[in-house]
DNA sequence: CGGTTGACTGTTT
DNA sequence: TAAACAGCCAACC
């Protein structure tokens, strides 16, 4: 049987998103050029699909500007929460400098 | 099968 | 610096 855990390019994803290291932020261009997958909405798509209490650090993924895109207030406090609570440190707008939590693959 | 949607991004105002 | 726009393409309905 074929489930949806078996597309290859969402384990691609996943495998990407599980190796940005605590206390750092990759964008979903990032990602998206990691996991070899076209369009960096794409990445954004299969978190969504996420399982909820899914182990993946999904909160260390945001745009290319630093900022937690667009989801709801709930859902936004949670990852900026989650950020902070492993060491990175948002401005007063709430963005994150990239040159500084950026992920930088070896 | 076709139109709509969206956890995006680079370019242009 | 920020807002608007255009291109993107799989998932969904």
């Amino acid at each position: 049987m074929a489930s949806a855990a078996d597309d290859p390019r969402l384990q691609r994803i996943h495998a990407v998103v599980d190796s940005v290291p605590r206390g750092r932020v990759a964008t979903y261009g990032q990602v998206a050029v990691a996991a070899h997958v076209s369009n960096p909405r794409h990445v954004g798509a299969a978190l969504r699909r996420l399982p909820p209490g899914s182990s993946l650090p999904w909160h260390r993924i945001v745009n290319a500007r630093g900022e937690i895109s667009r989801r709801g207030p709930a859902a936004e406090r949670e990852q900026l929460e989650r950020l902070v609570a492993e060491g990175v440190e948002p401005d007063a707008r709430g963005r994150i400098d990239l040159e500084r939590y950026g992920w930088r693959p070896d």
